[in-house]
DNA sequence: TCTGGGGTCCTAGGACCC
DNA sequence: TCTGGGGTCCTAGGACCC
């Protein structure tokens, strides 16, 4: 039996820029939007979601502006539509980052078993934490894992000021579902005997795994709960879905997963993209889309460089202005870092592609990662270990 | 006036090799 | 002259997640 946490900070950007500006506790507030001039920060007043135009997606609301039915991922002018008055905050990135890397550090402090997930969440393996503790032996095991959830709560408030929702079950799939389900602040603990009554009631969406396309088409077989899925027959997910995966939902929404806390993990691929402000012609704005394509590069590149990392496949990535995306890469001979290198391959990657419509976003990405100093330090390691034959 | 930017994983076909 | 089965690498697209 494992204890296996799922941590979720709530409403994460909002909540950072509401440190920043308490005077915004308890207001409608959006994340979302390009970086604005100077203006909006060092004004008393904030701009709201009705005086915005251009491009954009939510990335957090908080959750007075969530009562209006706006969310993330929501583009901006259709969020303008249904909530004019609430407030919008552009992101600063660099600022979450720091929060970020605050409450895993707080987290890790307690129990150093993370998952990182992405700037705002964790998995945190408690098992050891919780067989540890002499009480829990003979005692009750459950009401261990929820006093450590409650003080890593504790501990992530006293180190960054922010509140978050935890979910402790016996794998990582349920604890997904389970942190959302009292947020926001909420701990919530479920064992096998509450799949039934607390996860089976929910939209098949809630799985981590099935997206708006799953649920979608599992709609159309008449699915809608994960109980639903549950019990359904596994052959007919199969038909549907395919063998891997018609399976592995079958096996989720019973409640089944045995994947383990990834402690480590060494990045696959490093991007960077952009949407224009306005669709570029490939002709017309040849000039400027070279520059942005250029500088692109030599971002990834520098990304690289201070990862520690090289690449062998250079990808492109083009959007329409009809939002079809096209991708395109190659391999070369040797793995390369270099800014020059990347663009001269990306640049033989756009000659693949159809020039035909206005753009909307250029992408470039590296690929199949390797460490260039990796095999000089494991050859010295070597040198320095001793053999069998020392 | 729709729809960001950073990722991972899976599938599927073709090349190529044994 | 016809025919196998596996394995790996490469490429393109798509679903999904935060």
């Amino acid at each position: 039996m494992r204890f296996i946490a799922h941590l979720d900070m709530d409403a994460f950007y909002a909540s950072v820029e509401l440190l920043r500006h308490p005077q915004l506790c308890g207001k409608a507030v959006v994340i979302g939007g390009r970086r604005r001039t100077v203006d909006a920060l060092s004004s008393t007043s904030f701009p709201t979601l009705k005086e915005y135009t251009g491009r954009g997606v939510i990335t957090t609301a908080t959750y007075e502006a969530r009562a209006f039915g706006v969310h993330s991922g929501m583009g901006l002018m259709k969020a303008a539509q249904l909530a004019p008055d609430t407030l919008l905050l552009p992101a600063d990135f660099d600022e979450y980052r720091r929060y970020s890397r605050l409450f895993k550090d707080a987290v890790r402090a307690v129990a150093s078993q993370i998952e990182d997930r992405g700037i705002d969440e964790i998995y945190i393996d408690l098992t050891d934490f919780v067989f540890d503790s002499a009480a829990a032996v003979t005692d009750k095991p459950w009401s261990r894992a929820r006093d450590v959830g409650a003080s890593i709560q504790r501990a992530v408030r006293d180190a960054t000021g922010l509140s978050c929702s935890i979910g402790i079950t016996p794998n990582k799939l349920l604890s997904k579902i389970a942190s959302d389900l009292e947020k926001p602040g909420g701990l919530t603990i479920l064992t096998e005997a509450d799949i039934a009554t607390r996860v089976w009631p929910l939209a098949v969406r809630k799985v981590n795994g099935i997206g708006p396309k799953a649920s979608a088409r599992l709609e159309m077989l008449g699915i809608r709960s994960i109980g639903e899925l549950a019990k359904a027959a596994p052959s007919l997910l199969v038909e549907h879905f395919g063998k891997s995966y018609g399976a592995w939902m079958h096996e989720a929404a019973n409640g089944r997963d045995e994947r383990p806390v990834v402690i480590f993990s060494e990045p696959k691929s490093i991007s960077r993209e952009t949407t224009f402000e306005r669709d570029l012609h490939p002709v017309r704005d040849r000039e400027q889309l070279t520059g942005i394509f250029t500088e692109l590069c030599m971002k990834v590149a520098a990304d690289l460089q201070r990862k520690g990392y090289v690449g062998k496949t250079i990808g492109l990535k083009l959007r329409y202005d009809n939002f079809k995306t096209v991708t395109r890469d190659c391999t070369l001979d040797e793995a390369t870092g270099d800014a020059g290198a990347i663009r001269r391959a990306a640049g033989a990657c756009l000659k693949r592609v159809p020039l035909d419509r206005r753009i909307r976003l250029i992408g470039v990405r590296v690929g199949s990662l390797s460490q260039p100093g990796a095999d000089i330090q494991e050859r010295s390691s070597a040198a320095r270990t001793p053999t069998l034959f020392d």
